[in-house]
DNA sequence: ATCGTTTATCGCCGATGGACGATGAAAGCT
DNA sequence: AGCTTTCATCGTCCATCGGCGATAAACGAT
């Protein structure tokens, strides 16, 4: 995964109210718009503009039922996001002791 | 990990040149700060910015050795991360197909 | 046809981000 | 002391973000 795409995903992420979103949509098959609008106090054109950051990141897709949308997550992309930070996290060497201790 | 936490790491993962330097640092535990300022063509400023950044969020720690700067990743921290990404991914139940298939 | 429901988009605003150059501070070297 | 190296901080500029209300578009129901 390039640095690009890493960070399109990390700034997707990088709101409170689309990381809750995200785990909105992880638990539940059911994702009609409707439930994410009520489950926030926010109106509803913030988190339909949410929603359209989500989407352009390739994170959530969407598909009309009526005149309702029903959103879910993209399988995979969150899959490979997490293991691109798990692979970095992977290669650390820590600062060495001899160098003195790595505090702040 | 709280939502507000993993916005906030989330955040500061949110820009292409930040994510080379976590992966700059994590390949090497030599990790001195005129390395990072060489390997990037920005302006030096900017760079210490993007490390700043980094250690507000607490991905990144550093301490002087001599008149240079020695940084590190802080241990954790990204495992934490993308342990957390993949709980969620991990609960994700796909769109049912009988609503319809998940398309854009 | 008209209305209500649901969602997307627009325009606006204040706040934040990202880049730069210039300046400042700390430490080592001569 | 004076110079160099290394890094942080400041001020400025422009772009983007995040919030809102208002409006539009699509569709089902009456």
């Amino acid at each position: 995964m390039t640095d690009e795409r890493m960070a399109l995903v990390a700034k997707a992420l990088a709101h409170p109210v689309r990381i809750h979103i995200v785990r909105l949509l992880a638990a539940q098959s059911e994702c009609r718009g409707h439930e994410v609008f009520a489950d926030l106090p926010l109106a509803q054109s913030t988190i339909s503009e949410h929603l359209r950051v989500l989407k352009e990141a390739g994170l959530v897709q969407s598909h009309p039922v009526g005149t309702a949308m029903v959103y879910c997550l993209v399988g995979g992309v969150l899959e490979e996001f997490g293991a691109a930070i798990g692979e970095i996290a992977a290669t650390v060497s820590e600062c060495e002791p001899d160098e003195g201790a790595c505090d702040e």
